[in-house]
DNA sequence: CGTTGTACTTTAACGTTGTTAAATTTAACA
DNA sequence: TGTTAAATTTAACAACGTTAAAGTACAACG
């Protein structure tokens, strides 16, 4: 019964969210796929297209088709909600964003960039803005993705004075106090952020 | 003759622009210093931290002082400024951007913020907007940056059919075409992108 | 002068990683 | 059955981060 790629990738998907990028090892990979680990490499010429392919993967989770705007749909609704299952897709996976972001070449992005453009076009705006705007949106996703998942503090590493933090950045303090003690998510935060790049200064 | 923090940051600056970041390593680091590698887990505790403060080290080139608004300057005008020095700090080294990205607990980021949504909110920004405006373009910065510096597309990584693509994705293709055909730059779209987030968008 | 202690480095080693070459098994088909 | 291609194993390599222990330098102190 020989392996697939699917599984390997299945696998890959499961081993990523248990350990994260780091713990993705080929060996352990293997061992869960009940084989060694160079028989991985019959599949994959090396340990890069494996994750290019686990970035594949967790897009086609999401992306395996891409909605059409529907009628009612504003184009920049229509726009907010695509970027809100990228943003989703790659948070459902340890280190999604890294994953994703770092992945070159990705025919799922690609075509999403792709549809998104046309879409824009489609809906009266000009090429260039289209572009402009699916680009800036996109790679503000995954900057935003990335910090979401960037590791927790890490209780302890080096002595972090806290005090003297919030003392020395009043602004951002006052501003998280503000923005969050009023009930919003960061789920809000990263559509308040969409907005403005798809000038929707002050909806919902 | 000890060794010096200083020093082993400066030389790590230089092996991280000529290797990557795979490419630091505590032996090669080590063996440019003139020493044995595990010397220098007198200096940091582990390769994490090290990482980190290369991280604090690029920024620091950069934003030894951060400049507050001129005059006749908006406040517009000032914040763009800033992120072009942001992202001009992070192309400076290979993989920048991966490196900066990914080290949490940055002071000088942290600073940097302070200083960014402070000057907003005194410009007459509210606080929440202050801190969206910013946040947002920061990582939009960050986004940006990590793709630029994404490894070139691999000359022949597995068969890739570049006609199928462009043919696929007619969209891009103009949008590129149309854009760069214009004489314009990539400095060029990352203004153009961050001034859809201050809300710069018939400027220039 | 000799001793003690702290700052810094080396030597030696461990376990783990990605990867390759070669031998070997498994499956498909004539 | 015999042959060929597909798929995997065994064995090994160099390189990695990291730790423990020993060693060196040098200042301070009695």
């Amino acid at each position: 019964m020989a392996l697939n790629k699917e599984d390997i990738l299945q696998e890959a998907l499961s081993l990523l969210n248990e350990s994260g990028l780091e713990g993705v090892t080929l060996r352990k990979l293997a061992s869960r796929l009940g084989v060694q680990a160079p028989a991985l490499y019959w599949h994959f010429k090396n340990k890069a297209v494996l994750v290019n392919e686990i970035a594949e993967a967790i897009l086609q989770k999401e992306f395996a088709e891409i909605k059409p705007r529907g009628e009612g749909e504003s184009w920049k609704e229509w726009l907010i909600a695509l970027l809100n299952r990228l943003r989703k897709a790659m948070l459902a996976y340890t280190d999604g964003g890294r994953v994703v972001a770092g992945a070159h070449l990705s025919l799922t992005m690609a075509d999403l960039s792709e549809a998104a453009i046309k879409t824009l076009c489609e809906a009266g705006v000009s090429l260039r803005e289209s572009r402009l705007i699916v680009l800036t949106a996109v790679h503000y996703t995954f900057g935003r993705v990335i910090e979401e998942q960037s590791p927790p503090p890490k209780e302890g590493l080096e002595r972090f004075d806290a005090e003297r933090f919030k003392q020395d950045h009043p602004y951002m303090m006052a501003g998280i106090e503000e923005y969050f003690g009023s009930g919003r998510t960061v789920d809000d935060l990263f559509n308040d952020g969409l907005r403005l790049i798809v000038d929707l200064r002050n909806a919902d």
